[in-house]
DNA sequence: CTTATATCAGGGGAACTGAAATCT
DNA sequence: CAGATTTCAGTTACCCTGATATAA
């Protein structure tokens, strides 16, 4: 979706105009706004995240499959697993794996304790691919350099809001009974 | 990319602590666990957005094709302008505009003032089903009604930095000088 | 038998590149 | 002529659904 193209002005904040002349409610206008930016900035940090994993021969994608195998005990974890921590459906944990694998970053063995299942190990040029990239999106603070810490930590709260009202996982703090 | 499973963890703290377990450095967790609270956000708001247009036969990339061309002067606009506003590549544009074409929300139209180009000009239909959509969209109030005023504007001005920083667009504040 | 795990086949919406046609 | 606008063809990457094989 990225494109770089300079404009003179806030196309987003031009729109949010719009829809306030339109509608005259700021109460539409703001939510509006603010999820078109989550959106335009996703595409931002997806698309340097994609050409920074590209110079290791990476996607982004299949690098986080990579920096979960590497922080998982013996560098291995089922197809499901995978899936499930990235939150991925799992024939597309299957799809990444399997191009892990035909690079060389992952290899594909039997999971001894349940014959169905497949186990994916990370490689050492895997680690060393993994190793590089995180190198590398450290060099550019993961396109977020511009954020003093408190920004960045009142963003992550934000945004953890949402999370937690969308139901992505169950937050202790909510739940003072147990 | 999206998946609704229910972790009894956030999984994007628990990749924080172990990058910081790795590298003792709040100054690399922080960045990164908020980077990747951005791409899952995103992904919460857009399957959320795609199941709403999708009920008026829209994605939502298609949606926000129709509202700019509401927004425009006669409802019209070529290929390049629509590529321009909604950040995408000409040839997305082109392949946006056809498929409205097919489903009959905007017509395609010579461009009387330069016969290379093509206008895209929204229908009634179009017309119909965008603001059908955006009724839907506004009632949901763009995934985002878990946030106070307050917070919604906070998340905003922080994203805003984030693009000016990017190079998103000229800040006109940034330059003092014009 | 039911359930779980993973894979395969196939498709959709989106984005890109490179080349070509058309017009200014 | 050079440059702009749009389209076309082909590719890639990703995620999904539905069906299937295999094992628990």
């Amino acid at each position: 979706m990225p494109k770089d193209l300079e404009l003179p002005f806030d196309p987003i904040a031009r729109a949010g105009e719009l829809w306030r002349a339109r509608w005259g409610d700021e109460s539409q206008a703001g939510p509006m706004t603010t999820a078109t930016s989550i959106m335009r900035v996703q595409q931002l940090l997806i698309t340097q995240f994609d050409a920074i994993a590209g110079r290791h021969g990476l996607t982004f994608a299949r690098y986080e499959a990579l920096v979960l195998l590497a922080f998982s005990r013996g560098g291995q974890l089922s197809m499901g697993r995978i899936g499930e921590r990235l939150m991925v459906h799992p024939t597309s944990a299957t799809n990444i794996v399997q191009r892990l694998a035909a690079q060389g970053f992952v290899e594909r063995v039997q999971n001894p304790k349940d014959r169905r299942g497949a186990l994916a190990v990370i490689t050492d040029t895997g680690r060393a691919a993994m190793e590089a990239t995180t190198a590398d999106l450290e060099a550019a603070r993961f396109g977020l350099g511009m954020l003093g810490q408190d920004d960045q930590q009142a963003l992550f709260s934000l945004l953890r809001g949402v999370r937690v009202a969308a139901g992505d996982f169950v937050d202790s703090a909510d739940r003072p009974g147990s």
